[in-house]
DNA sequence: TGTCACATGTAACTGGTTACATGATTGC
DNA sequence: GCAATCATGTAACCAGTTACATGTGACA
């Protein structure tokens, strides 16, 4: 994972291992954390697959290690950045976040596929959340498991919000879509 | 995380290992993942600490572990339970899930406590999204950036919609408050 | 001159996964 | 008799964290 956000945030242009970190930490730090410990060795490990390439600063300061895209990392993110979203937060959060890189076609194809899972998901929890509360209705004190049957609506409202955050995406993207305080094509 | 989920299983009956795993993945199975790989060493931690005992089931079948929850094993799953929320999604829900355990006092205030710091939150990523907005203004194409740009929208929906459940918890777990089909004194 | 931010790296540890090994019991 | 499921456990591996070690450059 933290080897493909290393690869796009490169898409933007070179930096250190450093400058890495502290960009993860100000624009994806909400729901990914990246430590030295981690991200070091990620590096070593890009390099020596070749898919980064390194070069020592000599300018400014010493002991200062500047990363680049090579032909092969920027194949493998597009790669992984084309693949279906699934059923994982983080993942799919992360796969926006570089989608402006990703061809408006199978961008698309992933957004629709990735709503589609969303509506199977939300009328199964509705499913569940049905026989539950039939159960519900038979036992004496159902108020004693309030909270515990409460994660159930948790996981509709989930789904629900990334569904219209989703149908947000595939309406944004489209250029031809209209564009507040601005015209599309000037 | 996985050893107080143990506890929290053992507050309703005993049950062996493999009852545990089912019994995870068909209620918190949603946001929660075990394995017997992490299971079973977790069970022998819980033993050798005597959080929880174990008795070999002899009765029926051979081979089958019950585990019970010691006093000290509910001591420290209820003062886990009752350490403030924090804005960590599996904890969050995990504890929610377990909260009708908990007194009322506590999770009340605790629940309060967790609507403010989403309150907070949201305001923090409102901030951020002015900001964002002032430099995308500024630059050729800002539609470049669109998706890059609506993870911070994502971020809002989300606490929005966390801010929501909260507040269900709060109303739906008062006594007081009214209760459809039923009356709640009878 | 001290402290802060820049900058890289490693070692020990943690908490998990996957795959494997083993064997009993149930139901057809 | 054989497949499925019940049931427990371990070993190899993996990705991450924390804490430590080290050194530079800016600036008050």
């Amino acid at each position: 994972m933290l080897e493909y956000i290393i690869l796009g945030l490169l898409m933007e242009g070179n930096m250190s291992g450093y400058d890495m970190k502290k960009t993860i930490d100000l624009s994806i730090g909400m729901f990914y954390k990246a430590s030295f410990g981690s991200l070091y060795p990620a590096l070593k490990r890009l390099t020596d697959k070749e898919w980064v390439s390194v070069a020592e600063e000599e300018g400014s300061s010493k002991n200062k290690k500047i990363y680049s895209l090579l032909p092969e990392g920027r194949q493998q993110l597009l790669h992984w950045l084309g693949e279906p979203l699934t059923l994982n937060r983080n993942e799919f959060l992360l796969k926006v976040f570089f989608y402006d890189y990703l061809d408006e076609g199978t961008r698309n194809q992933r957004l629709e596929e990735y709503r589609s899972k969303l509506n199977q998901e939300i009328g199964r929890l509705q499913a569940v959340e049905q026989i539950v509360a039939g159960e519900l209705a038979e036992i004496p004190d159902p108020q004693k498991h309030f909270f515990r049957v409460s994660v159930l609506s948790y996981g509709k409202h989930f789904f629900k919000m990334e569904k219209e955050y989703v149908e947000q995406l595939i309406q944004g993207a489209d250029p031809n879509h209209e564009n507040p305080g601005q015209t599309s094509k000037p």
